[in-house]
DNA sequence: TGAAAATCTTAAAGCTTTCTTAAGAATAAG
DNA sequence: CTTATTCTTAAGAAAGCTTTAAGATTTTCA
């Protein structure tokens, strides 16, 4: 069975250190976030399925992400508010969310809510579970749709090629040695196969780079290996 | 689009009777009643899509029923109760209920919370509404009427090619290879039953796309298997 | 029930795409 | 300037997809 892993966003750090204590016990898998920036990127940069999120941070406030998030992503979101007033919750839950705890909570009720979430989501199947959109820049990475865009337009990968561009996205800004990447994609040991990699790292260049001279996207690292620039 | 069918079951009808009005106001369809076994009957004889349950009710309490209900059917469960304690609220969400509003409670809030549910539910679709209407661009499917239309015209498929559709309608975007695709058409495990897809596959294409060489609808991943585009 | 029609399955051939290999060119580091 | 590393190109081999056709099976309707 895949980890689940929850997005806690909230600028108090001591909620959010709280949390993933909680979340961590139920073995969730945990990512962090302070403001809705971090949290909309986050989003982008890794794989999430559920998200708590408060609803009063600077920089962008909660149910301004909320909006955002629904768009991109149709994950479950939790809101934690200071405000307990039924006009909040009620305006928290026609913006998208699908659930709304007010402080102070009780930690185990908000877990049993996580779960109850959770259940649903996964309950029709793992099959909509590796969905999701990785994102770098102008690099996107549709794993439902197996299909990779550049600025929008659908790039055609072949399924090396596109493996590769999924681990290499999954570990966004991790530079992996030849042989690591090998390992990876083709699940065998590396033996004699550098060149091969090589080739498709080339022909993926081709494909996903304005200029595959000067990658943007998919960088070597001199001496040491691959990966793909987090922007 | 359908009317969604929410059952409502409290043993005090002044609660029933004011909530019925509220979710007629919503444009929602209204069940009522008055005991557990009550419940549990509506749903065998109805089509309804959300669940309203006191916790406190003769006959039979609405743990109990929550978990029949859940062993029964898939359904969204919100749990009513007079116990605003912490422990009854995890223990109703750990039974299976997919959310829990304490009495006294604000009714919009409670609607705000039905129709959160409702969206969830409908939006993942598949499982839950078995009728509704599905489609991407000019192709539509409509399960109520085992019909898949493009561009407003019927097209007449056999069985086996319309459960190929619906599946990968069910799953707009989705990608799947040939064995997934048999093992959920077909209900078996695919034993070299490749080719047998890919002849539906192309027949479908002819039925369906203007150009069968370039299906703007049914489009092949190479390597990995075959989707209905999202458009 | 029996014949006709419709649908499903299987096999095989042809076509397209993708992968690997190898060898030489280009580039970065010291 | 030398060496190690990475990049590029091309071509044959391998893998995957499409199409056709014919026989088997199931469904329909008289």
């Amino acid at each position: 069975m895949e980890r689940l892993n929850v997005l806690v966003c909230d600028d108090d750090t001591a909620i959010v250190d709280a949390l993933e204590i909680y979340l961590k016990h139920e073995n969730y898998g945990v990512l962090k976030a302070y403001t809705g920036a971090q949290a909309l990127q986050a989003l982008a940069e890794h794989e999430i399925h559920l998200i708590l999120l408060d609803i009063m941070m600077p920089e962008m406030d909660g149910l301004s992400a909320t909006i955002r998030i629904r768009e991109e992503r149709n994950i479950p979101i939790i809101i934690i508010s200071a405000k307990s007033e039924d006009t909040d919750k009620i305006a928290g839950l026609n913006f998208g969310a699908d659930d709304y705890v007010s402080k102070p909570f009780n930690p185990l009720e908000l877990m049993a809510r996580v779960k109850s979430q959770m259940r649903r989501y996964t309950a029709l199947g793992s099959i909509a579970l590796k969905s999701g959109i990785l994102k770098s820049g102008g690099l996107e990475l549709d794993r439902a749709g197996k299909e990779v865009r550049v600025d929008g337009e659908i790039i055609r990968l072949t399924p090396t090629e596109y493996g590769i561009v999924v681990f290499l996205m999954e570990n966004l800004g991790h530079v992996f040695s030849i042989a690591q990447i090998y390992e990876q994609v083709w699940n065998e040991p590396s033996y004699a196969a550098e060149n091969t990699v090589a080739v498709h790292i080339r022909r993926i260049r081709e494909k996903i780079e304005i200029n595959p001279r000067e990658p943007k996207y998919l960088k070597v690292v001199w001496g040491i290996g691959y990966k793909i620039k987090k922007y």
